[in-house]
DNA sequence: CGACTATTTGAGGCGTATCAAGAAGTGTGG
DNA sequence: CCACACTTCTTGATACGCCTCAAATAGTCG
């Protein structure tokens, strides 16, 4: 079972955009949005493109906490420095909202207070399922459940056009991108996707069902 | 860099306790406090003991996301069930408070409100760190990693006192029994910590300065 | 003390990392 | 449009870290 529940709880996020209007902003591929242990200033939300948070190792090592894709919230915190590095997967486009604009508002608000916890409690929820594939699941099944998920999210029709690189994909499910490679060169195999044509990021997933067996 | 940020945030917590008065409850050692899935009713605070949080994949496989000691809340859910399984890792007592109770607050008073995002960031926090230790760190550095949090979790004084067995740590770590066990002994082959002669699970930090260069 | 469980230690195997090379894809300038 | 350089991805060969299996030791509890 893989995370993603992307559901209605952005509303009061929304309503706070229109009545404060959030100035958009663009990233270039690979630039860094802010870095870890910076002062958190400002929240953002994806428009287009995608997001990587991630943490990393004095000796490189990098771990890949989330991807934000449109319509995901990032930047968000409690404490007063970002607990990640954010940067553009891709070039992407974003809506900025000041931090204590938004502050001002849920000290006050209990609507807004209350959906800032939702969104803290969804990251919470991916986190910890991301918990159980890191430290339990093997590379096939750690694939496995990340197609399912990018499927889930990108709101799949069964053709995933995704934004990262295989090494971003390795970063996420702590693999190498040597093995990331062969598992989905073993799918393909198997028949369970293929690869377009048009780009070698570009998956199509021929059969869910048996996907989802090769996951846990 | 290890967690742990046991700070001041839960006063308004404390004072929920005051107001409504918590039930104590005592749970033997391994017994299930509540499963994943089940509807979650209650809140609970550890007054002495430990407990674990876990997630299970199908055949097995066991993930700890979190260890609950003294002083530590758990349970507190937004959706309706839990995300976890809670088992008691020793005989614990902890103080169980009503779901709706706490709601009833904090759909009112903002101050709860906000104490309950401080603690859901909190344990966000411990996660996301937990994701870079089980995805990029080695068996030497994660067993490290573990004992420092730990030291510093137990208010720790060179002694640690564990509660949980090999077993336990090596589920929380996403290693064997084995090779936590092997992780030990080397560092007592170091001089960096020693086995205290009454028990197993109480660990003599020797050299913590050292120990923190074997994590990262 | 005796039975049982937890922990340590050793030997060997497996899964993923590492290293290396080639193929495929992307971008730039002519 | 092609030529070229560069990056990304795939595939193969090998190495190594952690897991598995097995057995001995230590600890716990009746």
């Amino acid at each position: 079972m893989s995370v993603s529940e992307t559901q209605v709880l952005d509303a009061p996020f929304i309503t706070f955009h229109a009545r404060f209007g959030a100035s958009n902003t663009f990233f270039g591929k690979d630039q860094e949005i802010y870095g870890e242990y910076e002062p958190a200033h400002s929240i953002y939300e994806v428009v287009g493109g995608a997001v990587r948070s991630c943490k990393v190792l004095s000796d490189g090592r990098r771990q890949i906490c989330e991807f934000h894709l449109p319509g995901d919230i990032f930047g968000l915190e409690n404490g007063a420095s970002y607990r990640f590095t954010a940067e553009a997967v891709v070039d992407t486009s974003a809506r900025v909202v000041r931090r204590h604009s938004l502050e001002y508002l849920a000290a006050r608000d209990i609507e807004v207070a209350n959906s800032l916890l939702s969104l803290t409690t969804r990251t919470l929820l991916h986190a910890e399922n991301h918990l159980l594939l890191l430290g339990r699941k093997n590379s096939l099944e750690k694939v496995a459940a990340f197609l399912l998920e990018m499927d889930h999210r990108l709101a799949g029709i069964g053709m995933l056009a995704l934004p990262m690189s295989r090494l971003d994909i390795a970063d996420y499910l702590g693999l190498t991108v040597e093995t990331v490679s062969r598992a989905l060169s073993y799918l393909r195999d198997k028949r369970v996707l293929g690869f377009s044509k048009v780009s070698q990021r570009e998956i199509v997933l021929q059969d869910r069902q048996r996907l989802h067996e090769f996951d846990s």
